[in-house]
DNA sequence: CAGTGGTCTAGACCACATT
DNA sequence: ATGTGGTCTAGACCACTGC
């Protein structure tokens, strides 16, 4: 691996000429996924800087999502996440009728083993963008449901769902196991048809539970997709907050040009 | 502002504890967008650490995108972007009809005023995934065309569009003014009518490239969307690469249950 | 000019992984 | 036991901002 000298003219001071020669080292393909950085011992040798020098670039690159530091083993370039494509009909009626909740028709299409975990019902005030979102006055209760979705065990998605407790009262809706084909089989059932679904989806650095709960390194943000259900009535159903892991994901979607 | 004390039995080294102070004052309240953080220097002094040890406080925070630091004024809390929303009917036809390019109709209802630079035209071999999705041959070209746009002067988004030359050439598409209602209009004069998008959603740090571009500071993720426009005929006529920063954004798309 | 953040040095001890 | 990254100290000089 070619690493280059550092040049104290260069207007850019060192820890950066560190970084750009080990970005470009991987750029090369010299260092590519899966490979180990040489350690901070080997550049402060190589390079006669500082420690914290040496830390410094490697922080830049781990800002950066380039690669991960592992204590005690090293630094590696950052494997990267298979890519989950979510298709803009992983919601059509089709699936639900053939008694596979959304994720779980994904998980089969992928072929991994899928499972969910940490899933938490109460009810509660929702915030105040759910609140509008599903229409309702100040001090109208909702159903939470909030679970994480995982892959052959390594966490994928963590999601938060809102129902007005008029819909969701005494249906499965507000236990553990919903039963084939999850909560929009359970609202069709009760007579709330689905028409259509509006996602609204932005990104951002995740909060420190949301790296926790998601099983994320440094500098990997996520996508969060809020998405509200409407049925044939035009009345809003649900409102289901998901956060996922932005590199693993591309979101597909249709528009008509109209 | 109400600091706290670090705990050395905690099981949290001081930096973090410092970083969750000022992470919670802020969730309280007490530190809004646009407030000063305390210096390095009254923070080793509150503290009694070393300065590197409040740095890396701060350097939590800045990572997380939650506060800017700007050198020799000091550390501020994140003004929250004007979140501009992308409704799903923003390449309705009625809008090309009126002159009016997406960008342009998206500005005028925001009410800041729209510009575009950095135009570049040129004619090249596409990368590989946007040969897929234009179904082109190994060796076909397109017309390339990217530009970055502004709102208020402000860098907003940076896009690339590649359509196949035998579309484009001869129209206006390679002129850098493509003309009323942008390229969508000019597609459809030629008998190019468009009759629907796929937007692929993702997101990701952006490169230091973009960041530049973007004018981004630490910590800001980007959302990439990637939007093929496909004609009555169901051919692929454009694909277009953009890139923006993902906080300022929501995109919103709607889906039919079917 | 004083105050701020940006970069760097040369050490130290600790926690974790591997052998 | 050795090598790795994680954290910390106590200094130093520089570059930028604002008075």
């Amino acid at each position: 691996m070619q690493l280059g000298e550092i040049d104290r003219q260069d207007g850019r001071p060192p820890y950066r000429q560190i970084a750009d020669h080990l970005r470009s080292a991987m750029d090369r393909g010299e260092l590519t996924a899966g490979d180990k950085l040489p350690s901070e011992a080997e550049l402060t040798r190589h390079y006669s800087v500082a420690r914290m020098t040496a830390r410094q670039a490697i922080q830049e690159l781990r800002t950066e999502g380039r690669v991960v530091a592992e204590h005690g083993r090293g630094v590696f370039v950052r494997m990267p996440a298979p890519v989950r494509r979510l298709a803009s009909d992983r919601f059509a009626r089709k699936h639900r009728e053939a008694g596979q909740a959304a994720f779980l028709a994904e998980a089969d299409k992928a072929g991994v083993r899928p499972s969910v975990d940490q899933i938490e019902i109460d009810r509660a005030t929702p915030p105040a963008d759910v609140r509008e979102r599903l229409r309702l006055s100040d001090d109208e209760r909702v159903a939470v449901r909030s679970r994480r979705y995982l892959a052959d065990d390594r966490p994928i998605e963590v999601a938060t769902s809102f129902l007005p407790l008029t819909v969701a009262e005494g249906t499965p809706i507000l236990e553990a196991n919903t039963g084939p084909g999850g909560i929009y089989a359970r609202l069709e059932e009760t007579g709330h048809v689905l028409d259509h679904f509006v996602e609204e989806v932005t990104a951002r650095m995740p909060t420190a539970d949301e790296r926790r709960r998601l099983e994320l390194p440094d500098g990997v943000p996520v996508l969060v997709v809020v998405r509200t259900a409407y049925d044939t009535a035009g009345v809003p159903v649900e409102v289901c907050d998901t956060v996922k892991a932005a590199p693993a994901y591309v979101l597909e979607y249709d528009i008509p040009a109209r």
